[in-house]
DNA sequence: CGCAGAATTGATACATCTCAAGCTGGGTGG
DNA sequence: CCACCCAGCTTGAGATGTATCAATTCTGCG
């Protein structure tokens, strides 16, 4: 908690040339005149893996981006089931405009940055400059296609094939955030204990132990304590995972 | 197949201005110079129920509207397990701008009239036409959180709880089209055959069916014939369904 | 009439959940 | 420095919800 304000307060102060995420987020198309618009409604905040950033309900009156760290969007039934309907990785986008209050429970998982701007002046700013209205556009399309993807992973997947579609995810990701050369061998941290696992996949967390150990038993995956992973052979993780062939890593 | 193509050759022509879905679709918020514009560009085509529109990975070269009709979207697996990701009904928007292979299988569930662009041109448009993809990205942002509220449906509830779920839906839709005094006696026909609402749910055809006849012999819902619903207490299957009170009828 | 697609119902199998016990590793305080 | 503690994780045994396989029934239609 002390932590967390002392980050906070110390609040990061970055050029827009600079940020990873540059050439990826909301603002990754925009011209240097816009970003130096952006550039003066921003500000950065910075939330402990666990916090909360925001819970489902409250007025939320900023827009963000992830800039480094891992949340993730969650919905949660008066009984307490929880289903993560999002994860949120560097360059993702957090609010929506025209809407006033946080339709999920917003979570750092890990230690999480942010990129911040007040909802008004950006919503002004989005009817102005249509490069970000534009990239937004895009974004969205895509969460909307990871949403089904997700969809047809709750509906129709055994655990088993979860769990590998979720090592598979993971890994692609890791791949691509270091370009480095692919052999056949990945190694990654998982960044979501088992509990987050199975708020992900609609499972329980130990049936998500259950099967990483089955994994691990089967020669899919080598676990280096309980969340350092090696993929011998990427194909097969896949077949695991009941995907048909590439996925989009080659493509 | 011959009725299709009878009716597909005999093209509805309509002016912008009577349709049905002038207030809801993409082109919701243009004005009649852009309508025009619209209308130069526009095509109608007609679908049978059963139909398919279009497949995963096919080539597609437009983008539509759906008039009428109630169209789906889903995703195969190569053992034949399926899941429909998307319910497209009148209004919704049907392919992605700087796409140009489908990436579900779009199917007709009821005869469907679908108003077409053909993509280059209407991509065109969008760049000219900020009203339009506003509105795009408005209608992106309302079918995320639709996927999202059914990841959590596809990811934690019961069959029954889906069931009812699925009910609620349908039946707050049609209040909403024919706007009539509510009443607490909501009487409509459900589109879907028990099989399609089985790829909805992620169940089986069979367990559809049970979880029906459960609702009925609890009272919770009335049949008609199979298809034919009547809801004697709307708050009674809302609170089947596992959601919390409201869900947006109200609100 | 009788057929075909849609739906219902039954019996059984099986995957996942639930409840419960124990393990592990890293941090803390005595 | 050790003992303890605790969150995160693993594993087991039994319960349960849904799938599977199979047999009928219903309904509309040629």
């Amino acid at each position: 908690m002390s932590k967390a304000s002392i980050i906070s307060d110390n609040l990061v102060s970055q050029e827009c040339g600079d940020c990873p995420i540059r050439h990826r987020a909301v603002c990754a198309r925009c011209e240097q005149d816009e970003l130096d618009r952006l550039e003066e409604i921003k500000y950065y905040r910075t939330f402990e893996a666990g916090q909360t950033v925001i819970w489902s309900g409250d007025r939320m009156d900023f827009v963000a981006s992830v800039v480094t760290g891992i949340a993730s969007l969650t919905q949660t039934m008066e009984d307490g089931r929880r289903q993560m309907v999002g994860l949120l990785l560097p360059s993702d986008f957090i609010g929506r405009p025209g809407r006033n209050t946080a339709a999920y429970d917003v979570t750092a998982i890990t230690d999480v940055v942010m990129c911040c701007f007040r909802k008004k002046p950006f919503e002004e700013m989005m009817l102005r400059t249509p490069r970000i209205s534009q990239r937004l556009l895009e974004m969205t399309l895509d969460e909307l296609d990871a949403a089904r993807e997700w969809m047809l992973l709750l509906g129709r997947k055994t655990a088993r094939e979860k769990i590998a579609s979720l090592i598979a995810i993971i890994a692609r990701r890791d791949a691509e955030l270091r370009l480095r050369s692919a052999g056949n061998d990945l190694t990654f941290e998982l960044p979501l204990t088992r509990e987050a696992m199975a708020d992900y996949l609609g499972l329980t967390l130990e049936t998500v132990s259950r099967q990483i150990s089955a994994l691990k038993r089967d020669g899919i995956i080598l676990l280096e304590g309980k969340r350092q992973v090696t993929i011998p052979d990427f194909d097969r993780l896949i077949e695991e995972a009941g995907d048909d062939a590439d996925g989009g890593l080659l493509s």
